[in-house]
DNA sequence: CCAAAAGTGTTTCACTTACACCCATGA
DNA sequence: TCATGGGTGTAAGTGAAACACTTTTGG
């Protein structure tokens, strides 16, 4: 197609950070660069955005092609610009995180032939172009929302404990909570249902199972009545 | 300059949701749009970016343009990528948010040769592409965020009184607010730096001036504390 | 029976809310 | 002197934080 608006351009991209949580802890999945510029360098996944193709649905794509996984937790973060974070031209990138549940699905193995790894958040090394810089506002938006948005479930099994919910806020927000003071809280808020069913395989006492109530929560929502942790 | 990545790109522009506070209330500036599509609709201001200039320099020029203004604050909102949102092409438009200071600076006439004008926030009228849509989203970011961050000292003078401080609050907020209260909470936050000055011609006692003490707000940032209405 | 984690209440403290009158000033 | 907004304190209520032991289960 000619373009209507007949001005150069610059290029666009998307750019996607990928969560993980197991039980060492929050993750990062990076992939290793086969092509200059930074070949060799790890990066955060990423590619073109193409005409006529909505820039959510190229993330969308990106994540899919990297993790093999569909129906994930997927935010845009902000949108980098600087003419010079590309050596070769201007190229703009809208970026995005998402969230994914590394317990129930074992991507340790990742899919495509490049190289692909996960790295702990505390351990991330010099990234290509601007993508540290991409990385830290992904880490900071996630610390920020996660007490004000139920998105950490994103990170979980559909069925969990509340031992393992506490975890997960914990080690996101890297400080220890109060196991009565968190319990009590997250039921309070009514958005979790307790389900007839407990833990399988455990040396100790199986605990209780619950799920997110998406419903409850958007009930409550809707009432003006706020999550918080 | 030749495209280094030899694909088609969509477009790309930038557009700024103004606000303004002045007596009335909340405003937002719209231009009337001189060419098709969408010619002779109300549009939020935009424009595109060229390659080599930033996507913050573009916003930061765009606002100058409209308004005449620097060292407005300005912040990234949304990037809009629905490849339908303009009818001729594929237009990427990254949307910015300006808090410009209505009081001090008269910009009743605006600026250029398009016409341009101050809009309620509740009564804007149907609006071009789909901007609307970023309109909505603009206002939300603001209504939430003024109460976390120190953003809406933007919207007021240098010097203010508590009351214009809380007028903006209440109308921002859209709810009243306790004269006491509201005064023993941004008091105690510290961050008010107490003038030793008082307003002029009013046709009652004068009330103290105000400003906004960045450094101990930011001071106060480091140590953790937060600021919250 | 031992190890390991599950599960459970009460008290204290801090902060938020509700609320009404006198004061200073200019017209 | 009057109209207008400026400025101030206290008590009650609500939610957050601190804190330790008993129970269940599998090995």
């Amino acid at each position: 197609m000619p373009h209507t608006y007949d001005y150069p351009r610059p290029a666009l991209t998307v750019d996607c950070v990928i969560f993980g949580l197991d039980d060492e802890g929050l993750k990062v999945l990076l992939i290793e660069r086969g092509i200059e510029p930074f070949e060799g360098q790890w990066a955060i996944p990423g590619g073109f955005v193409a005409p006529g193709e909505s820039v959510d649905a190229a993330a969308v794509r990106e994540l899919q092609e990297e993790t093999g996984l569909k129906d994930i937790y997927l935010e845009q973060l902000y949108t980098f610009g600087e003419p010079d974070r590309d050596p070769r031209e201007h190229v703009v990138s809208v970026a995005y995180y998402a969230l994914v549940n590394l317990i129930e699905h074992d991507l340790e193995a990742s899919t495509d032939a490049r190289s692909a790894a996960w790295f702990s958040v505390d351990d991330v090394p010099d990234l290509a172009f601007d993508h540290n810089q991409i990385f830290d506002m992904a880490l900071t938006r996630l610390k920020g929302k996660v007490r004000y948005q139920p998105i950490g479930f994103e990170l979980l099994p559909k069925k969990f404990t509340l031992t393992q919910l506490q975890r997960m806020y914990e080690i996101i927000l890297e400080k220890p909570l109060d196991k009565r003071n968190f319990r009590k809280k997250v039921l309070s808020l009514e958005i979790l249902k307790a389900l007839n069913e407990i833990e399988k395989d455990v040396a100790h006492r199986a605990a209780r199972l619950y799920s997110f109530d998406e419903r409850a929560y958007r009930r409550l929502q809707r009432k003006g009545v706020h999550f918080a942790i």
